[in-house]
DNA sequence: TGCCTACCTGACACCTGGTGCCAAGTAGGC
DNA sequence: GCCTACTTGGCACCAGGTGTCAGGTAGGCA
């Protein structure tokens, strides 16, 4: 436990995020260069990649975390809750954690959904999602193939999230992402 | 058209094609740098980027024009079939323009599972398909938010195929992908 | 046949993200 | 006040990708 250590590698781990994403708002992100979040953020571009492994990790930073603060609250659903509804109930609970005002938001959502690499980069954080998820969501599968079913409702879950998060960031921020999630998920389930 | 040029540019790109997969089963993807494959096609380095975007196009190549053809076979569909059929047959008809065997297929694939580089490439080929896909989607829907609906259905066949796909691959190409297919599309429509 | 034009090609230089390595520094424990 | 463990920065290096330019080659036309 070197807490001291730790509590100053967060401190500089957020302060390089700052910095980063005032840069990739201001400029863009792939016209911002490593070497210029370094320079500004008073660090070395070797030092740089020691707090994040990729330049897309500053802006998906936490989504692995996210992911498993929603299985922690899928766990602590009853278990005889159907998973579409515990699934939703579940992200709910887990989050705007890491909410800081819309304006910022979505700018970066904005950013998240017009930069291939980022995608990219978000899609495979999704992987970790499926991985986390399915375990819990089989659990609350009782008939057919068990493993193939949870894996299908947890994509499916995840892409109307995507879709509402879309239609969010498309109606600047207005449009209720609840309801959209729910409009397409109706869509799946018929 | 410039016909002889275009035929003479087609047949190049079809042998580096060749050469690049044959190297990237010999010894992996990431392993295969693009100065090999130049080398091995006997073209520059520059060449190969002026045939193929990115190294992963090689090996996804014909992704978009796959996409196409589900579109022209969708559309091909009857007016009144519901999104859910008719999508899976159109993807029926227009498979398996592109088969070689069954130990390279598995090959590729199992590569494109194993390559997160190639996997990002895919999932980015795969918004095209949901370009595409969609507006004859939505023309196949008649109530609530035609537009979210068939965004939905769309993302949730793509990932029915995918882990119908990932199933196939996990079974050394045993497993019935169709099969499997149904299976997850069952657990959607619940 | 011979030229002209359009396209293709290779070579070079350059940028950017990312990694391995090593020497120097700095904070904490005894 | 020293020792140790972790951190830092600098350097060299690799690979993917792009802009540019000079030179070549195939096709069309007189």
């Amino acid at each position: 436990m070197a807490t001291a250590w730790d509590r100053q590698r967060a401190a500089l781990r957020e302060e390089i995020t700052e910095t980063a994403r005032t840069l990739f708002v201001e400029q863009g992100f792939e016209a911002t260069t490593v070497d210029q979040i370094a320079q500004s953020a008073g660090i070395s571009r070797r030092s740089f990649f020691r707090y994040f492994g990729t330049k897309e990790d500053v802006v998906l930073g936490d989504l692995n975390a996210r992911a498993d603060a929603v299985a922690r609250a899928l766990e602590a659903r009853p278990a005889d809750e159907d998973p579409w509804t515990a699934l939703r109930a579940a992200m709910l609970d887990s989050r705007s954690e890491t909410f800081t005002d819309v304006r910022s938001d979505l700018a970066l959502s904005r950013m998240m959904r017009d930069t291939p690499s980022l995608r990219a980069r978000k899609v495979e954080k999704r992987q970790y999602w499926s991985e986390v998820l399915t375990p819990l969501v089989a659990e609350r599968i009782t008939e057919g193939d068990v493993t193939v079913r949870a894996a299908a409702v947890v994509a499916g879950v995840l892409a109307c999230v995507d879709i509402a998060s879309d239609v969010w960031v498309e109606s600047e921020g207005t449009a209720d992402m609840e309801a959209v999630y729910d409009e397409a998920v109706t869509a799946l389930r018929g």
